[in-house]
DNA sequence: ATCACTTTGTTAAAGGTTTGTCAAGTCATA
DNA sequence: TATGACTTGACAAACCTTTAACAAAGTGAT
């Protein structure tokens, strides 16, 4: 019942805690220190220890973090926990690639179908998984629990489906198509905009030559 | 000579905006207020005209903003008016999908190589550009001009990497391999952290599912 | 059991970002 | 040309995030 509401800046950085303890773990290590932790990370060691502090306090004073423990704490609040089942819906080179991505599955994210509306793709195997027509996507949520949909797909393609998908049962998108889905009230979407992220790179480029020619 | 340093919280919203503004373009939208733009986009018209005047008005009282032009001065300042040429380091099929991905060629970014440390993979054709063996990328950067990176590879070869793409003249590193890479001072890095991003979307998940609960 | 040392959790201050407000400039119309 | 509606740019206030500082609690050597 305790909802205080964690901020989005934090939650941001959990995975990359997470990475860190999960390297910290493979090197037998056991036990590590706001401070020394702040020196890999190249954070400040108060920020580590704030960041932790919004979960209730994973540490002992005098001695630190536990890795091992920690690493489970977050796993956890990161609903790593849990088992996700997601469809890819656009069997380009980009939707294989993240059907073929093993990693996603070691964190519970479980690959259940692949889509394409193109009848050249269908048939096509990805990770033991056929691609199916895009006219199949709906029976197939239906029969199937599936929480999450990844979009690989165009975006007027992307905007059209929206509908579909949520009308059979898809809670969270992850949305790689270049627009801004307009979803109901409850539905989740994490929108990964790779031209975005080149521009910024762009950007800094640019503006480190400016500073240089000054 | 006036650098007042941008907060990268604006130059994150600017590829946002250019994405609108080419949609009111393409919509035949001569002008824009910063009042009708907020609530396209969901944002309030204040930061909009915050976000803008970082970079020294573009307005007029009483008329708003023009569209195209508008478009043009957020392009420049992206650095969008240069041309950039990039290689991708790794031929799988994340690789691939950056290689065949039309809009980064319409954004100036010019697809100049693509290497795989895999033979089965070399020779293969990615948009009209063979893979190469990594064995020739030093030779490559040598002989033409590429200030861009894209590592597409797994985060052990992309930390082995750095130093040759470093010392042959890359200026700035896209990166889709899922570690913190140790640059020299002024090399850019652009993290793309697809795991983190799903990672978030499950902590939402997660957290939606426990506050209904409650 | 004690003591010097370590390190957290917490609070407060500093620094940044976003939002609200309004004077001043522009447009459209009579 | 005068007027009313509109809209920016600028400033201030509110809000949020990060950093600094330190008391309290634990560690570990003797």
């Amino acid at each position: 019942m305790e909802t205080k509401e964690i901020s989005q800046a934090v939650i941001g950085r959990l995975p990359r805690y997470l990475r860190y303890l999960g390297d910290l773990k493979d090197e037998g290590v056991e036990r590590i220190s706001s401070q020394e932790l702040s020196e890999r990370m190249n954070v400040t060691a108060s920020q580590i220890r704030q960041d932790f502090n919004n979960f209730g306090g994973f540490g002992q004073q005098g001695y630190g973090y536990n890795v091992a423990y920690l690493y489970d704490e977050i796993s956890k609040i990161l609903g790593l926990d849990h088992k996700y089942h997601f469809v890819i819906i656009g069997a380009g080179n980009l939707g294989k690639a993240l059907g073929n991505y093993l990693n996603f599955e070691r964190r519970g994210f479980i690959f259940e179908g692949i889509f394409d509306k193109n009848p050249d793709l269908v048939g096509q195997d990805v990770r033991g998984v056929k691609v199916m027509a895009i006219e199949e996507l709906e029976h197939f949520l239906k029969e199937n629990p599936v929480e999450i949909a990844v979009l690989t797909i165009p975006k007027t393609s992307a905007v059209d489906l929206v509908n579909v998908l949520v009308d059979n049962g898809i809670q969270a998108i992850w949305n790689f198509a270049h627009v801004d889905l307009d979803v109901p009230e409850g539905i989740l979407v994490e929108n990964v905009h790779l031209s975005d992220s080149l521009m910024k790179l762009s950007y800094n480029i640019n503006r480190r030559k400016a500073e240089k020619e000054s």
